[in-house]
DNA sequence: TCCATTTGATGATCTATATCATTGTTTCTT
DNA sequence: AAGAAACAATGATATAGATCATCAAATGGA
C-alpha cells in the first residue's frame, strides 16, 4: 500500500477526487528497488503499471550479441510499462532496470482501468502522457536514423540538463550518475566513441566533470549542435 | 462531413453509441489526398485528429540536409496527428504525407475530447492506440540503433506483408507501391544499400517483384533474418 | 504508343564509427 | 586505508554502409 503523499504528489493523479485517490492508496503497492535490479524483463506479462517515485529506472532493450539501447531514463514521477500495453494485458516489450536506489509504485491494470473508466480526466491525462512519450520516441528513432555521433551527445546533453539539470556555480549539474557505457547506450553508440566526443567537449569548455559526476557549461552551443526541427 | 459509413468501419468508433456516432459524423471533415500531398508539415499546428481512410498516408522526419525517415506508413484505420499532441494542441512533430489517392478524415481537436470525455470505451481504445504505436516506435528506435541493414531490411518486410499483404499464388503481395527509396526511408538505410540487399533476397528466392510489385515468397526465412525479441 | 522522367542495379571508393588493445584513474568493498 | 573491480582515455585498425558514378529498365503523361 502506497502512502497517501506519494500519490498526490503525482500530477497524473491531481485530477482525482479525494475519495477516489485514497482508494487508490489502498490498492497501490510501493517497492524499494536496488541499483542493477530488474523491475521486469522483456516478455514478463505486463499486469502492473509503474510509477517511478525515487530514484531513476532506464527502460532497456538488447540484442541476442548483448549490445543494449535504453529508450528512456525515467525520473520520479515518470510512468513505466504503460508502453507495454499495460492496459491490454499483453507482455513487456523491454526490460526495466533500476540505476540506483529507489522507489516504484505499483497499481494493477484492472485497478488503473478502472480509475479511467470513472474519471475522463485521468484518462485524457495518460492519453497525453502516452502522446509526449510517442513524441519523444519518433524523435529518437529520427535522431538514431539520421543524426552524427556528436549531434546525438549533445542532444542528449541538452536533454538530461532539461529534465535533471541543477544550476550550480560550476554549471548545470546532471543529477542523475551516469558512467559513459550509460550515455553510450541512451545515444546508440560505443562507450569509446562517447568518450571520445565528450573528451572533446570538455576540451571545448562545453562541459566538465570528475566521475560521474556531470556538468553543462555552455548549454547555448550545445542546442545548437543538436539538431533542430525544420520550419 | 464525412460520410457514415467510413466512420461505422472504424474499430476505434465501434463502441459509440449511434447517436454518438452520427453527432460524430456530421462534425468531421472527410478530404481526398493526392499523391505527393502533404496533409501537415512538421511545425503546422495541430488542431486535427486524422484518419486515413483510403489510401496510404506515411509520417516522415527529415534533417536539414534533406534525408528522410518514415516513421510509418498508415493504412487505412490509422489515426494518425494523435502523435503530435493533437489532444494539447501543439504543433506538429513531423509531417504527414500521402503516398498516392486517398481520403482521410479530420475531427477537431475539441470534438474528439470531448467524444473521449464522454465515452470512457472510447478514451481506453485510444489509450491502447497509442501504448500500441509507441511500442512499435521502440521496436524501430532499438532496430536502428543495433540491427543490421539486412535484419532491418528483413523485418520491414514481414510488418509489411502482416500489415498489407495480400495471399496470392506467385506469394504474399505487398499492397502498398513501395519504391526502394521508399523502403529505405523505412528502414534507416539508402537506396543503394536496401537495392543490394534485395537483389540478394531476390537471388536467394525470399522475395520477387516486376517494377514496384513486391512479392514474399518465404516468409519464415525473412522472419528468422529479423530479429527476435529475446526471452 | 512514344519519349521523358523516375527508378533500379551494380561497381568503385570513402568515411564515420565499431572493434581491439593498453594504461591510467576512480569507485567500491571490507 | 588497501586492494579489487569498474570505469575512462586514447591509439591503431577494421568494416558496414554511405557516397559517387554509370547504365539499364520501368513508368507515366502527352
Amino acid at each position: 500500500m502506497a502512502s497517501q503523499t506519494s500519490l498526490d504528489s503525482l500530477p497524473l493523479f491531481a485530477c482525482l477526487s479525494e475519495t477516489d485517490r485514497q482508494e487508490l492508496a489502498k490498492l497501490a503497492v510501493e517497492v524499494p528497488i536496488k541499483k542493477g535490479q530488474f523491475i521486469f524483463k522483456e516478455g514478463d506479462p505486463a499486469d502492473w503499471f509503474h510509477i517511478v517515485t525515487q530514484g531513476n529506472v532506464k527502460c532497456v532493450k538488447s540484442n541476442p550479441e548483448g549490445r543494449e539501447v535504453t529508450l528512456k531514463v525515467l525520473m520520479p514521477g515518470d510512468l513505466f510499462c504503460c508502453e507495454a500495453s499495460a492496459f491490454s494485458g499483453d507482455s513487456h516489450p523491454g526490460c526495466a532496470q533500476s540505476m540506483g536506489e529507489g522507489t516504484v509504485i505499483k497499481i494493477h491494470r484492472k485497478t488503473m482501468l478502472d480509475v479511467i473508466q470513472r474519471n475522463p480526466e485521468a484518462a485524457v491525462s495518460i492519453i497525453n502522457y502516452l502522446s509526449h512519450r510517442l513524441r519523444e520516441s519518433q524523435d529518437n528513432a529520427k535522431a538514431f536514423a539520421l543524426d552524427r555521433a556528436e549531434q546525438r551527445v549533445a542532444a542528449l546533453l541538452v536533454n538530461l540538463a532539461e529534465r535533471s539539470g541543477i544550476q550550480e556555480t560550476q554549471g548545470i549539474r546532471i543529477s542523475v550518475r551516469l558512467t559513459h557505457q550509460d550515455l553510450a547506450d541512451m545515444a546508440g553508440l560505443t562507450k569509446e566513441t562517447t568518450s571520445r566526443i565528450l573528451s572533446r567537449f570538455k576540451k571545448d569548455q562545453l562541459i566538465a566533470g570528475h566521475g560521474k559526476q556531470l556538468f553543462i557549461l555552455h548549454l547555448p552551443r550545445l542546442q545548437e549542435m543538436a539538431p533542430h526541427a525544420i520550419p
